[in-house]
DNA sequence: GAAGTGAATGGTCACGTGGCCATCTCTCGA
DNA sequence: TCGAGAGATGGCCACGTGACCATTCACTTC
């Protein structure tokens, strides 16, 4: 693989204007500009980044961790920051956590092996790594941004939905069209699992006046299974809700599915709403009311807060920010049949 | 951030004592070894990976592009590739071409640079990046292996859908439930773009003596819009397909919109069979017949491919696999009606 | 007790780059 | 003709590691 030493040797120049040519041309005379470049056509030489990290303690690496790479709020992130970061000329290496906190701290000691530079993050589970995490900031010179969810108690910023606003906005969505038996799809002890969304649930609904029956206060696993089972429990139940509230878009896809199976017709006999605006939610029939983040916007700004402030050298800049939900209408939801 | 010498240092032990410690420890006495290990927790020590990659000529770095992160079918491929790629210790980054072969080439370069020690890629359309891709690895010694395509002439492995199978397969199927009038969203130069599934279907019709009409031959773009706006002049024909057969999951979902808006009932009215078992096939109504692709195991064929050569440094072994694909049947296809 | 042996530990250099300082050459004015 | 100054080019070292060779030391053997 040739180095610059061999395009200097080629081009009859010394290494160091032959590194000119690279990195700042206008010092050179156009003719020994142009020699060096034919030399390092010629060669395809490409500079050895990660030499010169080296040389520069400082890499041009962003770690990215996520959940679950299939989830297709996941995906979108990772492609909206993979493109951002492209732009800017870094490298992202990925990884996901699965929300297991064992298998995250693996990851983080591999993003910290590679020297990334930046690390966007949506954290597992627990606040078990914050410690590691810490270091990572303090010893390791790496900037960290939470996205999604921040840990409890984290020093880092973080780019987050207003999910107690979008909750809050789909209880009264259902409360404005008339119900009252309103159950979600969610975590109970969301406290100990640092779920926002399941803590402003509860909140919610007692903001509005609304009961929250003890049957329906049992949790799910933010899991499709999970979400099935625990939809068949709930519409089984002698007082149904009328409406069911899905936390995430893979519960919305294992509630459908039991609903399909119970055969029950939405919104007619229960009327369905759910976060996350995934490719099928305007397929199925009906087409679901959802609640949208605005991914995008939300990856794009963390890569350039965590590209600003590598660049600048400053690692003590902490951003906090919310992006609002948006409820798209579609024909899931309806008022509730009178009994 | 601490180094080797530092580790060495606190311990009391020479620099090669100490990364001994971390590399060979059956080597060192107890005793030392034991105090190394407590100066390397003491101050978090992680070896840096650039530095002995550097030195070494050979990264612990693997690139991955893909067409679209997006897709169900590569955010799962992703997922497998990332978590065989980490069980080995080896860190993934990924890029995504968009099907665009000069986006491809920026990425391409980005990996030179990052001196990844395999590529597995899903190329681009077009063999403008062939070259390129044969420098990298000649000149590069990176091991490139594609993915569910490859380039026309491409000197490298392979692991692949049996594709030709998998659309004999679709076809033979809608022809055994007595479709006659069969047609494909697909792109009908498919030479040109070294399209197989695109190839293998006019093939498939002709070996079970089925004609395909001019006016069937329109091709698509293989996106959602395109099979969308493809599908409804299809059902607008004076004589309009019995069958539709999308090539991909992204174009079943363009497709399936248009059949809803155009109140087709399937499978009566219309029969819909599609490649690709996305997440949404089994929860819209009826629940879609789909052909499968085995895509962890060729995820995890791709990088036992990829890493083994790597580790043996035998770039000149050559993998080419076709995994065959499955038909689910869900109802979405019947016999036509009699007309 | 000297030489031999093997286990344990130490020293040195190169990988390709970026940053810094040194040198060379040419032009221009006095 | 000479010196100043700027423009152009070159030399050298460190980043943290892995590979290789060198050294020390305790213990055995005759």
């Amino acid at each position: 693989m040739p180095s610059i030493l061999d395009v200097a040797k080629r081009a009859g120049v010394s290494p160091t204007t032959a590194k000119r040519a690279v990195r700042s041309p206008q010092l050179l005379t156009a003719a020994t500009l142009e020699r060096v470049q034919r030399a390092i056509l010629e060669l395809n030489y490409e500079p050895d980044r990660t030499a010169g990290d080296l040389r520069r303690g400082h890499s041009h690496t962003i770690g990215l961790m996520v959940g679950n790479i299939i989830e297709p709020f996941f995906a979108q992130l990772t492609r909206t920051i993979a493109k951002a970061v492209h732009a800017r000329g870094y490298a992202l290496i990925v990884a996901d956590n699965e929300y297991e906190s064992t298998l995250e701290l693996e990851h983080l000691r591999m993003f910290h092996g590679q020297r990334v530079s930046g690390l966007i993050i949506r954290s597992a589970f627990g606040s078990g790594n914050l410690e590691y995490l810490q270091r990572l900031h303090t010893q390791g010179g790496t900037y960290i941004l939470e996205i999604d969810h921040f840990l409890h108690g984290s020093p880092f910023g973080h780019i987050m939905l207003d999910n107690e606003g979008g909750v809050l906005m789909g209880v009264q969505y259902l409360h404005d069209l008339g119900h009252r038996r309103i159950a979600a799809l969610t975590v109970y002890d969301a406290k100990r699992l640092q779920d926002e969304r399941g803590e402003a649930f509860p909140k919610a609904m007692r903001s509005l006046g609304l009961r929250l029956p003890k049957e329906y206060q049992r949790g799910t696993t933010l899991s499709e299974e999970g979400a099935y089972t625990r939809t068949l429990e709930l519409m089984r139940l002698k007082e149904p809700p009328t409406a069911i509230f899905a936390m995430t878009g893979n519960e919305a896809a294992g509630a459908f599915r039991a609903l399909k199976e119970l055969k029950l017709r939405i919104p007619e006999e229960v009327s369905f709403l759910t976060f996350d605006d995934y490719s099928w939610t305007s397929l199925v029939d009906p087409p679901l009311d959802v609640i949208t983040q605005p991914v995008e916007q939300m990856g794009m700004l963390a890569v350039k807060t965590v590209l600003d402030a590598i660049e600048r050298r400053d690692l003590e800049t902490v951003v906090r920010q919310r992006f609002p939900a948006t409820l798209i209408r579609r024909g899931s939801c309806a008022a509730p049949k009178v009994v």
